[in-house]
DNA sequence: ACCTGTGAATAGTTTCACAGCT
DNA sequence: AGCTGTGAAACTATTCACAGGT
């Protein structure tokens, strides 16, 4: 229904939101929007047009009501349960990151397949190991889950988690997941290949 | 000159190149990447058509020749220097990882304003205070900075990596970098703002 | 003077169809 | 039969211009 980048920007545009309103600001006017975001006030409004006619023609949208109609339209005030697999240093900073609290995400579970570590590692998150993945998200009703496991390891997380419902998938890993139904997202967040690809818009 | 959405999937297609490379495969065929990708044959084809002439025509693609071809196209084979700037839990989970060494891309320096942690850290890389990034960022000709501090910093430390010569900056925290000059290059990997845009998709 | 909302125009990307080769 | 390379077509997205309001 709505298109895929207006989504994105929709979202990016609701986390400032939600930052300006907590600085106290009333209103603002898409000139002001697209010079923080860095893209231009033509395209900030035609972005907010799809959500209907939200702003005061000549006085600039309201922060609040703004916020609220993003939110709405994406159905952002949703709760989620989340989990995160793989409990080596980067899933255990994501885990411990106090980032997730205030943003309507729950981290309810973390997995690792190494029993070691899920012994000695310390959190307040009940953490199981990895065979049990389908099970516990089935049963924790998770929908979204963070891959953070090695590449070798990453399909079979993924295939798990689709298994136990998730619906929503975050790949750190290098591994490039197959099969993926067509009701399941997965967004890819492989820092090297990231890396990558800065270099070579850098050349061009 | 290469369409952005190009450069990224060849990005993609040179890593699973590599991949493919080390175990073995010799030829590989458009509908076969395409697979292993998720997209369609016709795709892949148009991305490498813009390397040139490349393919056995009937015979699919020589994987090593392929491989080589997107990294004189895309200048990959460059060794890059690079930074990270913040050595909190995620800043030094990316800076442990292995996955660097064998890309091309050399962590030469760690940054962080807390000097107590500076002191504490366990690291091979040399770790300075971050108040000169800009100077050993240009004394180490490092090209590319991670930003691993909290929102409120990432402003400043964009700046002051811009001004130390870097031209491409991976931003893990939730700020949106502004006031990017034309040749440098951001990219955003905010994970709460990931989940948010899945969790949106998810919905509709 | 500055603002929103919108239809038109432009630019860009993906999908398709097929010619030619193995 | 299956493959690459390519031009055309269809689709999508961005940019622009301006009408109308404060």
């Amino acid at each position: 229904m709505l298109p895929k980048p207006v989504v994105t920007r929709l979202c990016t545009l609701y986390r400032l939101l939600i930052e300006l309103g907590g600085q106290g600001a009333a209103t603002v006017s898409s000139t002001e929007l697209g010079g923080m975001l860095g893209v231009s006030a033509h395209s900030i409004r035609k972005d907010i047009a799809h959500l209907g006619e939200i702003g005061n023609v000549g006085a600039g949208y309201a922060v609040e009501t703004l916020r609220d109609a993003i939110c709405a339209r994406l159905n952002l005030s949703r709760h989620r349960n989340c989990c995160i697999v793989g409990l080596g240093r980067l899933g255990s900073a994501v885990l411990d990151s106090d980032r997730f609290a205030s943003s309507g995400f729950e981290i309810v579970a973390g997995f690792d397949s190494s029993i070691n570590r899920l012994e000695t590692i310390r959190t307040d998150i009940s953490v199981y190991p990895a065979y049990q993945i389908a099970r516990i998200a089935s049963e924790k009703k998770i929908e979204l889950g963070i891959i953070a496991v090695p590449a070798a390891a990453a399909q079979q997380t993924a295939e798990r988690l689709i298994e136990g419902g998730v619906r929503g998938i975050l790949n750190f890993s290098s591994a490039i997941i197959r099969q993926i139904p067509p009701d399941v997202f997965v967004t890819n967040m492989d820092f090297v290949r990231e890396c990558t690809i800065l270099a070579a818009h850098m050349e061009l």
